[in-house]
RNA sequence: UGGGGCGUCGUCAAGCGGUAAGACACAGGAUUUUGGUUCCUGCAUGCGGAGGUUCGAAUCCUCCCGCCCCAGCCA
């Protein structure tokens, strides 16, 4: 029995690789890239494809390349590719010194152009793009035949010539492959290799005003770089013969082999880059890093770990199906990465006051408090504890349902790590009715939440000492959207928008060995769920924490039952 | 509609002719100073449908049905 790929993640891919390395097709050379267009952030969807190309790289000893895919100038920038480098890196990738843009590429490509125009592939078209529309036919019917597809070889050439240096305006002329206008792949019918475009590029500058397309650019970059396999996503397994044709039609002396898989598509999220912008434009969020988008620079900022967003891309799986994988997998992998890393502390997010009536007016004790019940080696810190503290709202009720164990009156509760108390009164807002105090009894021979006779207590609840507890501002985020499938139907994606996405809160008390928490650290508030200090507007003398996830909490179930 | 893909549990996903892995979700239960964690248990006589081949079919063949992608000088 053969255990030793036992808990790798196999897939049809890693299947065609490893049918590869038995025939040894190249020679054990394993070469992959990850190749994104710097005109957007990285999201959660491009992490799939990160971790696959990396993940690939790394299990079989090869290598994968970072190539910035811009061939298009307009909306690509040095930000974006900023951004793309810092992502990834942190995701925990490393591509060494093989950082490539098709951009550099730009030269070779323009020669294979002219070889292909000499060698009658290729020709300069004059129509302009309604005009090529209405040659290009139909799903049903073939296209036609471009007048100008029979230019003679030097005019093509001139007119090439003349193209890159700038003779002509944008949309007037085109080159374009000679394939055929008849083909029932519409991809095939004499696609566009150059357009013109009087635009800047980020890196190039003025250099050029024609730029090369995609399917042009991207199999002969692969080659050049000696790319073994060109994984990209399903929609483009329509430009696969588009692919190995260029290829052919250049001789490359290096074949590429190009392999589809699903993107992925995550429930009460949106992944198109092109609706992530118009989030951003239209200030739906506060940006690319906003913590509810699904960036991988929100995620960071949510408080995400990259070895849960790893550990994630791992158990989704690679297929050719179309998917929609439920967020609720995401969530499982950031909990259970944090569940073990993360220190726990005390933190009420909506405090309500109590006084310990008969605890001694100035004493002050310190219990010692584990960072974690279950792993003694994450050290522990002391809390204070004083006459008056403040618990959570939501854990007293003054008319509680049968299954609700928490702080009632005349109920005996534990307090963490503190003493067993009693409540024994209730004071309220005498106009509103709101319960703003609450006074308990505490048994001095409970200290630490032990009781020595073995009485037991229903539950144990948080608290921090008003005097002792360090104020902040808590942001709970929720999920983006209120339904599964924001796209569903009419793509009207708005209208789901989930209006309680983001509750601030501002009159948060946290434990006091928080007061030098470090921007981006984390930390498990005891029964409420994993917070991460926000890395952009938290401050010491101003705490921000940002709720990455919840806890599981099975209280909400029995709760909701109990209300039917 | 022409072409290209895909249909296995609520959601993902193994399976590659020998009689349906696993994960998440869900439902029970045990342990618990987090209604957390952990640990047990349950969860497809069924693989889009109908025929056929075979001793034997999710796997092979035929037909049908459904979903996704392609008519940017985007990638």
């Amino acid at each position: 029995m053969d255990q030793t790929n036992s808990s790798r993640p196999s897939d049809f891919i890693r299947d065609i690789i490893d049918d590869d390395f038995k025939t040894n097709k190249h020679q054990g050379r394993v070469a992959v890239r990850f190749p994104p267009e710097p005109n957007g952030y990285l999201h959660i969807g491009h992490a799939k494809s990160v971790c696959l190309n990396f993940g690939i790289a790394a299990q079989y000893g090869g290598t994968c390349n970072l190539r910035m895919d811009d061939t298009d100038p307009s909306g690509e920038s040095m930000e974006y590719v900023e951004s793309i480098i810092r992502d990834i890196q942190w995701l925990g990738f490393d591509w060494g010194d093989r950082l490539f843009f098709a951009s550099d590429y730009y030269e070779r490509l323009y020669e294979y152009a002219v070889q292909m125009i000499k060698e009658g592939k290729a020709f300069v078209c004059d129509l302009d793009v309604d005009e090529m529309r209405e040659h290009r036919g139909s799903f049903t019917e073939p296209g036609r035949e471009s007048p100008y597809r029979n230019r003679p070889v030097e005019e093509n050439l001139d007119l090439f010539e003349r193209m890159r240096a700038g003779e002509f305006e944008e949309g007037t002329h085109t080159l374009r492959a000679k394939i055929d206008m008849a083909s029932p792949n519409i991809t095939m019918r004499d696609p566009i290799m150059y357009r013109i475009k009087k635009e800047a590029h980020y890196r190039t500058g003025n250099k050029w005003c024609i730029y090369p397309m995609y399917d042009f650019t991207h199999c002969l970059s692969d080659s050049l770089e000696r790319i073994t396999h060109s994984i990209c996503t399903l929609e483009f397994e329509n430009n696969r013969p588009l692919y190995d044709w260029f290829l052919e039609a250049v001789n490359a002396d290096y074949r590429p082999q190009q392999i589809e898989f699903a993107r992925l598509n995550l429930t009460y999220t949106i992944m198109s880059k092109r609706l992530l912008i118009e989030l951003v434009s239209k200030g739906i969020v506060k940006g690319w890093n906003d913590p509810l988008m699904p960036t991988i620079t929100g995620m960071r900022r949510r408080g995400y770990t990259p070895a849960a967003i790893r550990d994630f891309c791992d158990r989704i799986g690679v297929a050719k199906n179309d998917s929609m994988i439920d967020m609720a997998l995401l969530e499982n992998c950031v909990r259970d990465d944090l569940n073990q890393t993360t220190p726990r502390v005390m933190a009420v997010l909506r405090p309500l006051k109590v006084i310990i009536d008969n605890y001694p007016d100035d004493q002050v004790e310190e219990f010692d408090c584990p960072f974690h019940p279950q792993n003694p080696d994450m050290g522990s810190r002391k809390v204070p504890f004083s006459k008056v503290l403040y618990i959570e709202r939501d854990d007293f009720m003054e008319d509680p349902p049968k299954k609700f164990f928490r702080m009632a009156i005349g109920r005996e509760v534990r307090l963490r790590y503190g003493y067993f108390v009693t409540c024994v009164d209730v004071v309220k807002d005498r106009d509103t009715g709101e319960v703003v105090e609450l006074h308990c009894t505490y048994d001095p021979e409970t200290r630490s939440g032990f009781a020595p006779d073995g009485r037991k207590v229903k539950a144990t609840i948080h608290w921090v000492s008003a005097a002792h507890s360090i104020p902040a501002e808590v942001r709970l985020y929720d999920r983006l959207f209120q339904v599964a499938d924001p796209l569903e139907d009419d793509f009207d994606y708005m209208k789901h928008l989930n209006p309680n996405s983001l509750e601030v809160l501002t009159s948060c008390r946290v434990d006091p060995s928080l007061a030098n928490a470090e921007p981006e650290s984390r930390y498990q508030f005891e029964r409420l769920g994993y917070f991460c200090v926000d890395s952009v507007d938290s401050s010491a003398a101003n705490l921000v924490f940002n709720r990455t996830v919840t806890l599981r909490d099975s209280w909400v179930k029995i709760a909701r039952k109990g209300e039917k």
